[in-house]
DNA sequence: GGAAAAATTTAGCCAAAACTAAAAAATAAT
DNA sequence: ATTATTTTTTAGTTTTGGCTAAATTTTTCC
């Protein structure tokens, strides 16, 4: 299979290709702390597995191999986030680095397995899709509660977790899937948040609350 | 921290040091499929890090550093055993070779979490004790019920899991913690196994139940 | 359009962890 | 007690994935 090198590339170059069309040696080697001579180096390495396309001077993009292996990767990242934060109680602030290193683990049942233990998530506990078997998932832009702007009506679509303490305290709020918000105001001292709901009432979201509560445009 | 590569030779050191008192380089070679000469030169990185004294032409022995970091790997393989057998369902003779990577995962927290997550276990599915924290673990001789002599009197003496469903089906069968049993024959087709109890009874155990019942010697 | 700046590549080097082949030490056998 | 055999070490290479310094190409700016 790959490289635990090769496979920190691929996933980089994936993430970088959302914003640039064709991702630059520079790019990279900022996000990977590497230098740029080294970054060509391993550019030609992958091109010669196929896994990109790379033209001198002018950077590389992914091939359908390639971004079939991104997916992959980035589906047992989350899919780890979220086993760590949901079955372990890691706080999502700590999750990102342990998952760094458990998503390199190559076995194909055990993210299969991992997948089906959690209940097949479709989103980890930053708000991020994760993708499926296939690569495909939720395009849908979203964001958390937590960091969506002030004053703009947002549609609740999905909650991180299922954890029953969760959901318990949502339904308490009235904050079911579907339903209408505007964040009021954010206060500075605790990243707490006020939000308004269809119906008038003012409610109270700790910050903890709403990086799982995801919103997504009307 | 340690690379991957020292783990694994620590960890080889550890069980090779139980049957020879000073490990040589060709028994560490054979096991860990690697040519004489470069465990030469491991076991010269290993003791400028002081977790092994070596002797030119006489092997090696772990300091207690080393014992202490085998022990550490030994324990997150074995949680991890646990964890896929338990929690994803693998079969105990596919759990190894995935937890052989999972063992070099860098995160004490994640470690202790995991721990208390499976309810922390004393025995992985094999049968193999789990150390605690500390490094500590049950010496007892042991072997899962469904690797038991035939006809050869044994004592209950731990369970591998906490899982209330095996534990009602425990007591359902009365093999309590200190119950003598004898495995009256086990049968070639599912490998379940007749045993008989102290009074007599005749009771019929699946191989899956009988990798989690433990027996010690009378 | 040509000079300066920025980005990228080439060339040569290093460390980790493996390897082979040959030398040296320890052990076994006559 | 020598010799033969086995074990271990030394010396020199390889691969992977980094690095620096210098050269080259592209881009930007007047």
């Amino acid at each position: 299979m790959y490289t635990v090198a090769e496979e920190n590339y691929i996933k980089s170059i994936y993430h970088l290709q959302r914003q640039q069309q064709n991702v630059s040696t520079n790019a990279l080697s900022a996000r990977l702390q590497t230098r740029p001579a080294s970054v060509t180096d391993m550019l030609k390495k992958l091109e010669a597995k196929k896994l990109l396309t790379y033209e001198k001077y002018y950077g590389c993009r992914l091939t359908a191999a390639g971004s079939r292996l991104a997916l992959n990767i980035i589906r047992r990242h989350r899919l780890w986030e979220y086993f760590l934060s949901e079955k372990l109680g890691f706080g999502w602030e700590e999750v990102h680095e342990i998952a760094e290193q458990l998503e390199h683990v190559q076995s194909t049942a055990l993210t299969e397995k991992l997948d089906a233990f959690l209940g097949f998530p479709r989103f980890d506990p930053h708000g991020d899709p994760i993708p499926d078997g296939t690569g495909k998932m939720s395009q849908q832009w979203q964001l958390p509660l937590c960091e969506w702007p002030v004053d703009k009506p947002g549609l609740v679509s999905a909650v991180g977790s299922q954890d029953e303490r969760l959901l318990e305290m949502l339904s308490q709020k009235k904050l079911h899937i579907g339903a209408v918000v505007v964040v009021v105001q954010q206060f500075a001292f605790d990243r707490s948040l006020e939000i308004r709901l269809e119906d008038g009432c003012l409610v109270h979201i700790s910050e903890q609350l709403g990086k799982f509560i995801f919103i997504k445009k009307q």
